[in-house]
DNA sequence: ATGAAAGCGCTAACAC
DNA sequence: GTGTTAGCGCTTTCAT
């Protein structure tokens, strides 16, 4: 097998300790021996046995980051950045997936897999507050998204129910006031969609507009497909909007599709507004309009919350509300000029 | 800290090794003890401790998937299907993204973190051969996607020139004479194109149409923005193609952005086909005509690959051609009736 | 400043 | 069938 901590002691005529002190650039080490250790490394090619390490301390350097779903561009979008930010504390993040499913992510929550990992960002969607008692302490948790918990851990997510109303109150602005919201949950007893639909609400409200359940339509799941098929059912039953809040990106340009195979031109006969910022959006043939959330600092705050709580500070749980931008782009019909070619050059509303 | 084996052993008055067996199932137990130890198992809520486990037996249950960029739907859907092909096998699959970097690859393959995995999926774009020279042979590693490598590892890629003579042959066949190719590299001495660049010449070649090296456009990176670029170049300089095959579907869909501004029509003035089949272009205002290769067989493929290497079996290097079909639709003209609304139904041409 | 030895939690010989 | 025990490779008191 490997070269091991032993190989090295012997080979440079020295105590084990000796070695892992100049593996571990501990301050007291003559250079001399120093020297004389780092060249029996050379010579051998030892690296050292992270397993053993890690037995031995009880950390991992791995976290674990159980989003719904990779295929979705968001998550996808934000998993890259976690990786990205745990590097840079030199954590490597072991990914995981729930396919959105409550049972999959109650198995993930229990830590499933807790003796490898040293901390869990966990992003649910049918998680329920009861599930998330009686958890294994020893495995900090930080929870992301829309979700909201009665239960002692960090969680990051932007305020939902502010940026729905911003979106509506947008759409609201241009004039439109048939506004169809895409994506609640279709029989559920507790609402994933819970904020931005309340958001919808509200801001439907506040202007003086009746918010109209028949304009709400369910979806099974919250890919293209499903935002399509929605789309579909509701111009099936004799809905006509005039403008659509979708709860995610993908199931906006899922609705837009249908829209044109309808017949119906976007923004023109129906504005359109997504959730999420994804990459899709700004080359879609019709750019779409979007709350952009800030999945950098979503991704930095998620894993810097991780890491303090190894390093062991107490803390009371965070709730924290990182930024977003409603970017205003073609689907609600404003189409500032010259940046069609580099899909970057957004209008960007109030942050959050 | 967690309760171990011995605690369990302590309170169920066996020896560890009965408790190790329970947990292992072993098959020789009394039904008694086994009860008997299980009960001490659940009163005192015991769960193995993987690092100590993985210690003793030299294995992780980890293996690492490196790809170029999770930001590309081909990668994330692509590592979705590996997680879950790995989690069949019981492994977990650590993510990490090279950004397509050489001297990220180099480090990836080269075993940064080879003490916490097992073994390695890589997906490589500017990796060359000599980085693979004196690799730590005690982590198995499999190549994912279209560059060839001297080197002694198993590769698993679809035939790429076969492919690409398809989509370009398919392109032919429907009267397309000018057939650009989006997506060559930049400035490069080795060209990751190189294989569909070479299908393309040799179809047009076969074909009786010259290739024209005016109509190769070259791309900084393999996204979106890239191909909106690269196709505006081009029709700068003055091209005018009839058709545009592109290296992946991002790059076609940055392309049909491009040729709609510049109020070309797709298929009309200019049928697209792209490569990978990504969810977005089964949604995309026009959908496009791809080649799609078999992601679940490729996961599927590399993990299998890797657990035969860990598993000790010799073998010869292998070289692995999963399947791929041409997927036509709206974007070369074809357009089936009565599949609008799923985005599922796609017109499949030979097989690979 | 360096060495000797204990032990992290587990598995696998080997004994009984 | 079940118990004893020796490590896997490392870090960490505790001596020296």
């Amino acid at each position: 097998m490997g070269v091991s901590l032993k190989d090295v002691a012997q080979r440079a005529g020295v105590s084990v300790k000796t070695v892992s002190n100049v593996v571990n650039n501990y301050p007291h080490v003559t250079p001399h021996m120093r020297a004389k250790v780092q060249q029996a490394i050379d010579e051998l090619g030892y690296r050292p046995n992270l397993t053993a390490r890690h037995l031995r301390k009880g950390r991992t350097g791995i976290i674990a980051l159980a989003v719904p779903e990779l295929g979705n561009p968001y998550f996808a979008e934000l998993a890259g950045a976690v990786i990205d930010e745990a590097a840079r504390h030199d954590y490597t993040v072991l990914v995981d997936h729930t396919a959105g499913l409550r049972e999959q992510e109650v198995l993930v929550s229990q830590g499933f897999r807790s003796h490898v990992i040293d901390g869990l960002i966990l992003s649910p969607i049918h998680l329920e507050t009861e599930d998330l008692t009686g958890r294994d302490e020893t495995v900090p948790l930080v929870l992301l998204g829309e979700r909201e918990y009665e239960a002692p851990y960090d969680h990051i997510a932007i305020d939902n129910v502010a940026a729905a109303r911003e979106a509506v109150g947008h759409l609201v602005s241009l004039g439109r006031r048939r506004i169809a919201f895409i994506g609640s949950r279709t029989g559920r007893e507790r609402q994933p969609a819970h904020l931005r639909l309340h958001g919808w609400r509200e801001e439907l409200t506040a202007a003086g507009l009746m918010p109209d359940d028949a304009l709400v339509a369910a979806t099974d799941g919250y890919g293209r497909a499903d935002g399509a098929a929605a789309m579909a059912a509701l111009l099936d039953r004799g809905e006509r909007p005039d403008a659509v809040f979708a709860y995610n990106d993908l199931i906006a340009i899922g609705a837009m599709r249908t829209l044109v195979e309808r017949g119906l031109t976007v923004p023109g006969d129906v504005a359109v507004v997504g959730f999420d910022d994804i990459e899709d959006s700004r080359f879609a043939a019709v750019r779409l309009t979007t709350i952009a959330p800030d999945k950098q600092t979503i991704a930095r705050l998620a894993v810097e919350c991780l890491l303090e709580r190894l390093a062991g500070h107490p803390a009371e749980p965070r709730r924290t509300r990182p930024q977003y931008r409603l970017l205003v782009r073609e689907s609600t019909g404003a189409v500032p000029a010259g940046q069609h070619l580099t899909g970057r050059g957004d209008a960007s509303a109030a942050p959050g």
